[in-house]
DNA sequence: GTGAAAGCGCTAACAA
DNA sequence: TTGTTAGCGCTTTCAC
């Protein structure tokens, strides 16, 4: 294993040279730091991982907490996730991968000093991670806003103005009595967040416009067709939905068919499903980037807003 | 931060016996054990990762690469790691995440000594990570199977006695044509081994039937149902289908409605489509089970197989 | 502009 | 059964 030693033996400097030459905190002379780099690139240098933040006391590792439970949208997770680790990457930190459920893995990655800051997802109106984070030494980002989010930083994609944007323009196009199709019950049962949001901005703009509005759980699997049939069945004067259920939303299109349809959902999911035209973007991998981004921010010492809402874009048109 | 030494002090024993109560390495009497114990308890002391892994030469992180390219069947993924991160933390391993389109990653991760191991997953039949990874310093374990596996431990699902299994329920069944729908064609051009080696087992075991066999890529989303419009159309003759493509079972499955209709995927996904009662389980949390098994296995000195292929179970039948 | 050396917190000889 | 101590490979004072 080539060390720092045997770098600083090649180029004929010492060891703390070397170091400086690859932190770049003080300035080095021109040629030795061109024989110093030189020296690095033939011996196929890499600096010890461990031995780097036992010293520095980083460790450039963020741990993330990823949900692997039940009724997460596994595309919007797994492109939150590839926004957090290119936006890591991209200022050279690693991710340590942890599991939602595990009560007890973010003590662990934090006590032993293995990450710098934490990345929370799934966050739910009253989360029991919460008075941790709070109390958590390394900075933390959670992705979803808890009910009490005081003293912690959260971002998330703003869905009452989603759920806002789809009744208002529900209303434009002069529908008078229009449903949301929302996530599956396990996740109003926990409670997450954004679920309630949603259905708040929907329900509060259709108000406004005299719209008539109603919400329902439905589950994200076939079973949904037969929800939505009884649905329709019971109030066929819903002439529009706002659909926002990835598991659902295939098997529910074909009998939306005859009625104005919005998703909610990443562009892509959407183009894979005939029969929907207009999509409310989730920007799933901004997500991932601009929390990644939040958390860095932090340990790089900058101050960061503690609540950032992603507003939702213009309504997008699908050709097809 | 409290320290070995903290702990050693509270405990009025040396740092080494402190050390050697938390390993286990040498006997300790109950007594000292107890005291140590206590100290640990109260002080709420945990070891420093990098300090240990400096000092020990193992960081108990393994390096899991994931796909994040689209074609890739997410939920299949999803359970993957999922299975991957349970093994691990039941052994005291970690999980750093590492891309599998950074082509850098491993040369990384493992030259800075962040991992102890390699979990690649994703890989194709002639994958450009494989010289790296034959030639790596530590234990690599790939879920999936390259055309040149020399060397290298494997670990896959056997796609090979899936295919064949259909076809054989299917001559059994009395049909005479019969069709696989297999992986997106992203998916083949990339070469994924699993794609030909499902096709192949299904294609051999119908030719020993003397049942008429054809393979076709359809795309993973809603323009898989026109695809099998136009094959069915063609083709009208063909009375049961394998499919193999989680992304367009859904669109797909209505227009197989008098079709027998075989589907390779995880059995919740089978479940949440209507009109899949006949499964062949592709059991996505077990392969990173034993896939996480294998590398820590090594990692222990114990012998492992070079070549893992899980058999298919046999056929679930779905009451709905 | 550069070097020497004192740690960072732990493991594992070596010694008793 | 326990303690002493020399590293592990790096960062960062402190000194020049």
């Amino acid at each position: 294993m080539t060390t720092i030693a045997d770098v600083a033996r090649a180029a004929g400097v010492s060891i703390s040279t070397v170091s400086y030459v690859m932190s770049g905190k003080r300035t080095i002379s021109e040629d030795t730091r061109e024989r110093v780099q030189q020296a690095i690139v033939t011996l196929g240098y890499q600096p010890h991982a461990s031995a780097r933040s036992l010293a520095s006391r980083r460790s450039n590792v963020i741990g993330l907490q990823v949900p692997l439970r039940s009724g997460v949208d596994v595309h919007v997770v797994m492109e939150i996730v590839a926004g957090i680790i290119s936006a890591a990457r991209a200022r050279h930190y690693d991710i340590l991968l942890l599991t939602g459920d595990d009560e007890t893995a973010l003590d662990r990655a934090v006590g032993s000093s293995m990450v710098d800051a934490l990345l929370v997802m799934d966050v739910s109106t009253d989360d029991p991670r919460i008075p941790a984070l709070r109390a958590s030494p390394v900075p933390a980002v959670l992705i979803g806003v808890p009910a009490d989010a005081e003293g912690l930083t959260v971002v998330d994609f703003d869905f009452a103005a989603a759920g806002r944007q789809a009744a208002i323009q529900f209303a434009d196009d002069g529908h008078h009595r229009v449903a949301l199709i929302g996530a599956p019950p396990e996740v109003l049962t926990r409670h997450t967040s954004y679920a309630e949001r949603l259905s708040g901005g929907f329900l509060d703009a259709a108000a406004e416009r005299a719209v008539a509005a109603t919400v329902h759980a439905f589950p994200s699997s076939a079973d949904a067709a037969d929800s939505l049939r009884a649905l329709l069945a019971e109030s066929p004067e819903i002439t529009a939905v706002l659909v926002h259920n990835e598991g659902a939303l295939p098997h529910i299109a074909p009998a939306l068919a005859d009625r104005d349809v919005i998703a909610l959902c990443p562009v892509d999911v959407a183009r894979s499903v005939p029969g929907i035209h207009r999509v409310i973007e989730l920007p799933a991998d901004a997500l991932g980037t601009v929390a990644a981004g939040a958390v860095l921010d932090v340990l790089d010492g900058r101050t960061v807003p503690t609540r950032t809402l992603l507003p939702p874009a213009p309504l997008t048109i699908m050709s097809t």
